[in-house]
DNA sequence: GGACGGTGAAACTTCAGGTTGCCTC
DNA sequence: GAAGTTTCACCGTCC
């Protein structure tokens, strides 16, 4: 180790760190234990920081717009990068953090306070990697971290190609915890690696398409596979592995994934040779690649909908009570009441069978309805502002949990297909649409078009357009009013209706859309 | 005397992240 | 466990 001479100009010491860092030219990456913290960090860093060139403007512009309408989590943003300050955390966008990531990489940002997002996966070293939080929130309190993640993010530090040398910096707040961080982190060794291999769902999942890619057919076969892994060879319990192999096989079975063949006589013999095959279901569920108890419950709740009202929200309770959309959004003690009001408004059109109140499910079940209420608005065409002031998610989490549920829906309409339920099939394409799009059903034959998002949709749709149709009929100077020239353009291409000659663009008073709309 | 506004202490909340799944409506 | 946020009591000012 070897100190560091430092003005302290400011009594927090990751401020005095940073501002050294600016004054001698280097670069520095800062890990903070939670999303907040990252974001206060840069922001106070950006407040003392003086750079400020068009560079770093024009690259602010470009985080500032990363959304059709700007959170105030871009305005922060911005105005840290106008200074070659950032944050990073899984809730930006995916252009946001590819402008950091870059700009990074080419020296005009200066700073990143990020999670440790950035600690594995990209590739950015830094002269110096300040590690400001070693505490980090478990489900037991408040721990360290695993000596693991310190070297992850500790080895950030020293860039191969440009410095000599890299400074990994833990900040310690008393001499005591100075003593300990030493011990436990520069000194100490890290954990030992543990296969998750055992973990049920993950069991289930490769069971069962072991036996679908005919790898394996008899259980035999599959206690010889499993007994080879690496997580046999670390725990060397191989009575208790094949124990939960076998509740594995007898879960599967029940759910009619898979099928013994010619096992009448031989129940008694616990390791039989009798075959293991799966059924059509079965087989489309491994490929689909989601945990059988997913499509289990899918099924489940596709067989209850025969006599339920069907509506968005239906399906959206669906995917987000799985462990794959997980984690879900958590219900605080404030919204309790205001969650289950909206529960018990939609609870006529919930596929599965809620939970009493007494259970301890009831806390994960209403969880789940937050999750699918915030989608709920994100298909009402709530933007990403409200999306974060009224749920706490970001427009980088938002996408994330999109994804996923779109990824779910395909595979329930999958299986509702093979389940022979065509009417569940429509509503579940729709709510895809909805969902990649944001939008109510009304503006989805808009929404298919190039160049036209949930904004312009909603605009074109106030101005009476309602459908393809009525774009056909519009002249090219009214579309162009409405979403100028370009998209106009575009959109008469799109259907159909190519403009050879280019429309006089000279109309005098150009009519705002407001004025437009009354 | 009461409405209003500002202030600061106390009480209360909340807290990282991610790979691979499909298909293209 | 600590930072951030909300709530609430308290006090001074003004009408």
């Amino acid at each position: 180790m070897k100190s560091i001479k430092l003005d302290d100009e400011f009594d927090s010491a990751v401020l005095n760190i940073a501002l050294d860092t600016l004054k001698i030219g280097k670069q520095a990456l800062i890990f903070a234990n939670t999303k907040k913290s990252a974001e206060k960090t840069a922001e106070e860093i950006s407040k003392k920081a003086k750079s400020n060139d068009e560079i770093l403007s024009a690259m602010a512009e470009k985080a500032l717009n990363a959304l059709s309408k700007p959170t105030k989590q871009c305005e922060r943003l911005a105005f840290c990068l106008k200074k070659g300050i950032a944050f990073h955390h899984a809730g930006l966008t995916q252009e946001q953090k590819a402008v950091i990531e870059d700009n990074f990489r080419n020296g005009n940002v200066k700073i990143i306070c990020c999670t440790p997002t950035l600690a594995y996966g990209v590739d950015l070293p830094a002269y110096r990697a300040i590690i400001k939080d070693l505490k980090r929130y478990t489900a037991h309190g408040l721990a360290w971290i695993p000596v693991l993640d310190y070297l992850q993010m500790s080895g950030r530090a020293g860039r191969p190609n440009y410095d000599n040398e890299g400074q990994a910096i833990a900040i310690a707040l008393t001499n005591g915890e100075k003593e300990k961080i030493e011990e436990r982190y520069v000194n100490g060794l890290p954990e030992d690696i543990y296969s998750k291999l055992a973990v049920e769902p993950v069991l289930r999942t490769y069971v069962l398409s072991l036996i679908a890619a005919n790898f394996i057919t008899t259980k035999k076969q599959l206690f010889d596979f499993f007994d080879r892994t690496f997580y046999a060879h670390q725990f060397k319990d191989l009575r208790r592995l094949h124990a939960t192999i076998s509740k594995v096989i007898d879960m599967l079975e029940e759910w009619e994934f898979i099928m013994r063949s010619g096992d009448d006589f031989s129940s008694a013999n616990e390791l039989s040779d009798e075959k293991l095959k799966t059924t059509l279901m079965g087989k489309r569920v491994a490929e689909l690649y989601i945990d059988p108890l997913t499509a289990y419950f899918m099924i489940t709740c596709m067989r209850n909908a025969s006599d339920k009202k069907l509506d968005a929200f239906s399906f959206l309770q669906m995917v987000s009570h799985t462990l794959e959309i997980r984690p879900l959004l958590k219900v605080g003690i404030r919204e309790y009441d205001k969650v289950q009001e909206s529960m018990l408004e939609f609870s006529d059109f919930l596929l599965e069978n809620e939970p009493s109140m007494y259970e301890p499910e009831y806390e994960d079940f209403l969880n789940s309805v937050k999750t699918s209420l915030m989608f709920n608005h994100w298909i009402s065409e709530q933007n990403e502002e409200f999306l974060l002031e009224e749920y706490n998610v970001r427009p980088g989490e938002l996408r994330v949990k999109l994804e996923i549920a779109d990824w779910l829906l395909y595979a329930a309409e999958e299986i509702g297909r093979i389940m022979h339920y065509q009417y569940l099939l429509k509503e579940i394409v729709k709510l895809r649409l909805r969902l990649k799009y944001g939008v109510k059903e009304e503006l989805l034959s808009l929404v298919r078009l190039e160049n036209i998002g949930r904004a312009r949709a909603r605009i074109l749709f106030r101005n009476r357009l309602r459908d393809i149709k009525d774009l056909k009929n519009a002249n090219l100077t009214t579309l162009t009013q409405i979403l100028g020239e370009k998209t106009a353009l575009s959109v008469k291409r799109q259907l159909g209706q190519e403009q050879s000659v280019v429309p006089e663009n000279k109309r005098k008073g150009q009519i705002s859309l407001r004025d437009w709309e009354e």
